[in-house]
DNA sequence: CGAAATATGCTCAGAGTGAGCATTTACCCG
DNA sequence: CGGGTAAATGCTCACTCTGAGCATATTTCG
C-alpha cells in the first residue's frame, strides 16, 4: 500500500512564516515585498520553497528567513500546511502540480528592521480584531456587508446558515467576541467576497497580502491568542526584565480585548509565572513599578502555566 | 522572493489518517497491513501519496482511505506534517528527496472491518496511556528504564534535564498525569530508545507500526484528548441515541482516566450538551438508563462546548 | 501644591468544582 | 418472592476561582 513511485508531477512544496512580535502597544508581524502579485497585494510572509539541502522542513524555514529578512528565529511551531484547490498552480507546464505550502509560527523578541523587510501592525491586515478601544468603528461596515452577503443567498435555509454562522464568529447575541476565531472570522469574509484576495475592490476588512499569507497570519493570530492561556509563549516576546503593567499591555496587544489589571496581576502573581528583581523602573509614567522577570521553573511545577484570560473589560 | 523554479528533485507527499471510533470500553484506530517492513512493524495507517488527480488534500486522503480500507470518512481534521530527516528516503536514487507526510485525524462512528483493514485499540501501541485501571503495571518497567536513561546521561545537567522531562511528561511528583501529553511521553521514549522504531528489542512502551505511523497516532490521541473538552466531538463517535453512563464510558476510554459519575453528568446536563428523548433502555445492568442525543445547536450557544474532563477518578 | 497616571493591596459575592451520601429501579439468584 | 447487586439519579457541602470594585501609595507635570 501506500508508498507508491513518485508521480511525474510532484508537488511543490513551500515554506511560509509568521513571525511574530510586540512592541509596547502593537503586536508586529514581518514581512517582505513580493513582486508579481496584484495591486494591494505587494506584501507577504517570508517564504521559500523547500530544498533538498535542507535538512529538515524547520531549518529550511530559518534559513529562508535569515536569507530574507535576517532574523534569527527562537521559538518556532508548525501551524499548518495549506495545499488547497487555489493554490495550484495556474501557469505554464505546472497545471497539473500541487503546490503545498507549510506555514510555522515564530515569536522573536525584538523588532529591529533587516533587508528590505518590515514589521507591520496586525492589525493593518486584521482591523476589526483590535477591540482594544471598544469596538472597532470598521465592523459596522462589515457587519451590514456581512449581512447583505447572508440575505443574498437564493436557499433561506442557506440564509440562515450564514446568518448562524456570522453571530457565531463575530459574537453576536448570547456568545460574546472570542479572540481566537481570526481564522474562521478571515475565512467568512473570504467567502462573502469582502476581501481582495476573493474580489473586494476595497480594504474594510483589512489589508491584503500575497497568494493565501493572509490566511496564514490568521492562522498564526489564532494559535497564538490560544496558546498564551495555556503556555507561557507570551514571555518569547518580553524583554527579560519587564513591570506588570507591560506584560498586560502586551498580552492586550496580542489578545485584542482589555484585561482588568488587578485581575491580571493576581492572576500572574498567584501562578508563580514571574519573580520579582530588585530593580524598579520609573519610566512608565506614575509609581515606579517593580522589574519582573519569568520563571522558568514554573514549566516544571506546572502542567498548563499560561494566562487565561478573562472575557476582559478594562480597568 | 519565495516562489522560485521548481527544484530538480522535487520532495514526495504522502496523505496518513488515524481514523479514531469507539466501542463501549476501547478506543479503536483502523489499522492496515504494510508489506516490506522490519518484523514487528507490518501494521500502520492507511496512507498514500498525494495524486495529481486529487482536488484537494483531504479529497486525496479521503479517496486513499476507501481505496484501502472501505470506510467512508465523517469528520477530518489536518494534524501535523512530519518531514524530518528520518523520513528521508534512504535508497534508490531518492537520497536527496524529502518524504513528507500530511496526517489527519479522522472520527468515524462505526468500527466495522473492510478489506485487510482491522480495527485495534489505541492500547495495543501506548500501553501506558491507559489509566482506567490505575495506574498501569507496565509503567514501573518503563519508569525503570527511562531513569536507566537519565542517569545514561555523560553530562550530569544533561542527566538532569533527562529527569525532569521524565517527570514532567509522566507526570511525577507535584505535577500529575497530563493525559494529553501522548505525543511528548512517545517521543521521550523514541530518545531514550525504548520503542521498536528507535532500536528497541521488545515492545514494554507498546507495539510498533510501520514508519513513523506510530507518532502520528501519538499526535492524533493526544489532540482528540485535548479537543473533547472544548468541541464537542466526541458525538461524533457516538451513536444517534446513548445514555450518559455510555458517554461517560467513552469519554474515560478515549482520555484514560476515570471520571466522577455524578459530577459527568452534572456538567454534561448544565452545559446544554444533550437533551432527553423519549425512549429509555435497559440493557445496561441495573436500572433502565434514559436515552440522550446530543444537541446540535449547542454549537451556536456556546463558545467552547465540550466536556472538561477534571483530574479524574473513579464513582 | 493639586491633578493625573500608575502601581499595589484587599474585599466580597457568585459561579464552578471535587467528593460523597442517599434513593430509585432494574435484574439475578436461591 | 425477598435480598443482593448494579446502575442511574438527586442533592449537599466545603472550597477555589473569577469578575468587579474600593482604597492607598508614589511619581511626574503644570
Amino acid at each position: 500500500m501506500s508508498e507508491a513511485e513518485p508521480s511525474a508531477a510532484a508537488p511543490l512544496v513551500g515554506l511560509a512564516a509568521a513571525i511574530l512580535a510586540a512592541t509596547l502597544d502593537e503586536p508586529r508581524v514581518l514581512t517582505v515585498p513580493v513582486a508579481g502579485q496584484p495591486a494591494g497585494r505587494g506584501e507577504g510572509l517570508p517564504a521559500g520553497p523547500l530544498e533538498p539541502a535542507h535538512p529538515t522542513l524547520e531549518r529550511g524555514l530559518r534559513a529562508w528567513v535569515e536569507r530574507q529578512t535576517g532574523q534569527t528565529l527562537g521559538y518556532v511551531e508548525q501551524l499548518y500546511t495549506f495545499g488547497d484547490r487555489n493554490r495550484r498552480k495556474g501557469g505554464k507546464g505546472d497545471e497539473d502540480r500541487h503546490a503545498l505550502s507549510v506555514a510555522y509560527l515564530a515569536l522573536v523578541r525584538e523588532a529591529r528592521p533587516a533587508a528590505d523587510a518590515t514589521w507591520q501592525s496586525w492589525y493593518r491586515y486584521f482591523p476589526y480584531e483590535d477591540r482594544r478601544a471598544g469596538r472597532p468603528p470598521c465592523l459596522d461596515a462589515l457587519m451590514a456587508r456581512l449581512d447583505g452577503w447572508a440575505g443574498a443567498a437564493t436557499d433561506p435555509e442557506e440564509s440562515r446558515r450564514r446568518s448562524d454562522r456570522i453571530g457565531l464568529t463575530f459574537g453576536a447575541a448570547g456568545s460574546g467576541w472570542n479572540e481566537e476565531r481570526v481564522l474562521e472570522r478571515y475565512e467568512l469574509l473570504f467567502e462573502a467576497g469582502l476581501v481582495p484576495e476573493a474580489g473586494a475592490a476595497d480594504d474594510v476588512a483589512g489589508h491584503a497580502m500575497a497568494f493565501d499569507h493572509r490566511r496564514m497570519l490568521a492562522t498564526a493570530l489564532g494559535r497564538l491568542r490560544g496558546k498564551i492561556k495555556y503556555r507561557p509563549v507570551v514571555f518569547e516576546l518580553m524583554p527579560p526584565t519587564f513591570t506588570l503593567g507591560q506584560l498586560q499591555r502586551v498580552v492586550e496587544a496580542l489578545s485584542g480585548v482589555l484585561l482588568h489589571k488587578q485581575n491580571f496581576r493576581r492572576l500572574v502573581a498567584q501562578q508563580g509565572l514571574v519573580e520579582e528583581t530588585e530593580a524598579v523602573t520609573a519610566e512608565t509614567g506614575g509609581r515606579p513599578a517593580r522589574l519582573m522577570r519569568f520563571r522558568r521553573e514554573v514549566l516544571l511545577e506546572r502542567p498548563a502555566p499560561g494566562l487565561r484570560l478573562p472575557s476582559g473589560r478594562a480597568g
